[in-house]
DNA sequence: CGGGATCCACCATGATACTG
DNA sequence: CAGTATCATGGTGGATCCCG
């Protein structure tokens, strides 16, 4: 850890990663590979097509996703996580380990308030 | 990674550490170790102590930290990491790494901007 | 000293309609 | 198909005052 707080950057990790519906991109983009604008859409049956957009657009602003338009009728646009945007896996990956870990001691704690509790 | 999109949790460890300050408490508590309630409004001058108060006890909810009063007058209160919350330290400070670099990263960016255009 | 209670503003998100 | 434009809403955070 930074020894001075003030200098603690994992906020920018947030910064990149936190909006309602830029989690489930990037996991469907990380493990399904790349994937169209209504595949996307598919994907995520409660989006909107604008918080989709905005968001595809953020995360391609940060260059963690690319975006390929194919110029053609009617349009085709393919989204891919970029090489960049992989070098976040492994902290997704460890967050992900992690959440998985937090939930099953919630659940475990449950337990032992239900067994109290009879 | 893991392989089904809809299993992904690392959104459990976002909804712990988001917030407006939190990054800010958890940072100071984890450098700075044990903080009473006015030495970590102190350390963040521009958080009200309503928020200071409201993400302390969310953090607490969580058993990320440790919230110990002492019954006496004037009241003291003391805020720290608890030990299940030290287990998130590797993953904050991966974050905070790459954060860096990717900071790096920008202002490079920023450098080859200007570069290009005199 | 360490809060709680109340009221308020803004920004992220949602709903809906339209388009090249 | 892959968006854009416009308007509505709700929840997060801010300001202020009060309390044991």
């Amino acid at each position: 850890m930074e020894k001075d707080p003030d200098q603690c950057k994992f906020v920018v990790v947030l910064d990149m990663i936190v909006g309602k519906w830029k989690p489930t991109i990037l996991s469907h983009l990380m493990i399904g590979g790349t994937k169209r604008f209504n595949e996307l859409k598919k994907l995520m049956p409660d989006i909107t097509q604008r918080m989709l957009t905005m968001h595809l657009r953020e995360l391609e602003e940060q260059d963690i996703i690319l975006r390929v338009v194919y110029p053609q009728i009617p349009p085709k646009v393919e989204y891919s996580i970029t090489e960049y945007g992989r070098s976040l896996e492994p902290i997704l990956d460890s967050m992900h380990q992690w959440g998985y870990a937090h939930l099953e001691r919630m659940k475990k704690k449950e337990e032992q308030l239900a067994a109290d509790n009879k």
